[in-house]
DNA sequence: AACTATTTATAAGA
DNA sequence: TTCTTATAAATAGTT
């Protein structure tokens, strides 16, 4: 939003991406902060920059509700040691398979966003009933923002190869330890 | 931000509030998906509604993000278990998570169909370096293949629906059996 | 769920 | 980087 519309695919030039990531990611930690003092809720946002640099925002802090989030029972496991209090079988995949709807509700939310942009192509497709009268600039339009989305689809696809991979490994560990 | 501007503490009244809570999350959510879009950025964010909801945004997952986050190493403990004793439900939770594998599976490779047409599509495109030397047929003709590869990206995004709800159901099931 | 009057966020530019 | 400014978005209060 600013001066122009921007284009909503991975900026090319490499010192506006990094000027854009810096903007954006002040944005959001603002919008939390006040989301967390207008709603009194707890919310945590961790991201890493391009090059790699991890930034967080926490209120009250990362740590609690992401422990909060993974383990909704309130069941804790101690990471630094191993005292015999670990988590059993049955626990252990039931946990997984949360980890799964988490990570399939994370994708829906993002489908969600693609199908209300299809939408909306939907209704400027209606609104020009005849191809013929269509002149040459919005025919041109037409074409960038099919294109548009499927680069968008595209990305999806390639997320939902990652998170595939990662179920067949969960599903692997699954197995081996029977 | 509106038709006035809303003072910055905790709002009392309990159903604005959780309004309130509603739009902004969205907001937020729809803001991280930008950012990881624009930067190629991986964000993740957790949060709990007034009423202890939790909602979440990952890209690619929260789960990968918040574990390098607080695992910068890279180190891995194994979640599966400590013992080799087999527990009753354990092989029930096994096959849930085998079926989930297999539907993603299968939703993976319509996807990479879908992938692939979007491919042949591209090339047929680059073969018509200038737009405005395509003749009204073409163009309709265009027009057509870029609708109908939208038609099946909108009913694979409903397929992800169901397979969604079908998860979330089965995560009561398998909170319900322990 | 929609609708606007306003407030914010922010893309370019300096 | 930081500031400015023209525009695009978000959203508070309303229906």
């Amino acid at each position: 939003m600013g001066r122009r519309k921007l284009e909503m695919k991975k900026i090319a030039n490499n010192s506006s991406r990094l000027v854009t990531f810096s903007k954006r990611r002040s944005g959001i930690f603002k919008k939390a902060n006040e989301l967390s003092t207008l709603c009194a809720a707890h919310i945590a946002i961790v991201v890493f920059s391009p090059a790699g640099k991890p930034f967080s925002f926490g209120q009250p802090n990362v740590e609690s509700v992401v422990g909060r989030f993974l383990n909704p029972d309130g069941r804790r496991r101690n990471d630094a040691d191993d005292d015999g209090s670990a988590l059993s079988d049955s626990e252990a995949h039931k946990s997984r398979i949360e980890a799964l709807n988490r990570q399939l509700n994370d994708m829906n939310s993002k489908l969600e966003a693609e199908k209300k942009r299809g939408e909306m192509l939907d209704s400027k497709l209606a609104m020009a009933p005849k191809i013929e009268d269509l002149g040459i600039d919005e025919l041109m339009n037409l074409k960038k923002k099919m294109e548009d989305l499927r680069e968008n689809i595209k990305r999806r696809i390639n997320e939902l190869e990652v998170s595939s991979s990662l179920l067949l490994l969960a599903d692997s560990d699954a197995s081996s330890c029977k």
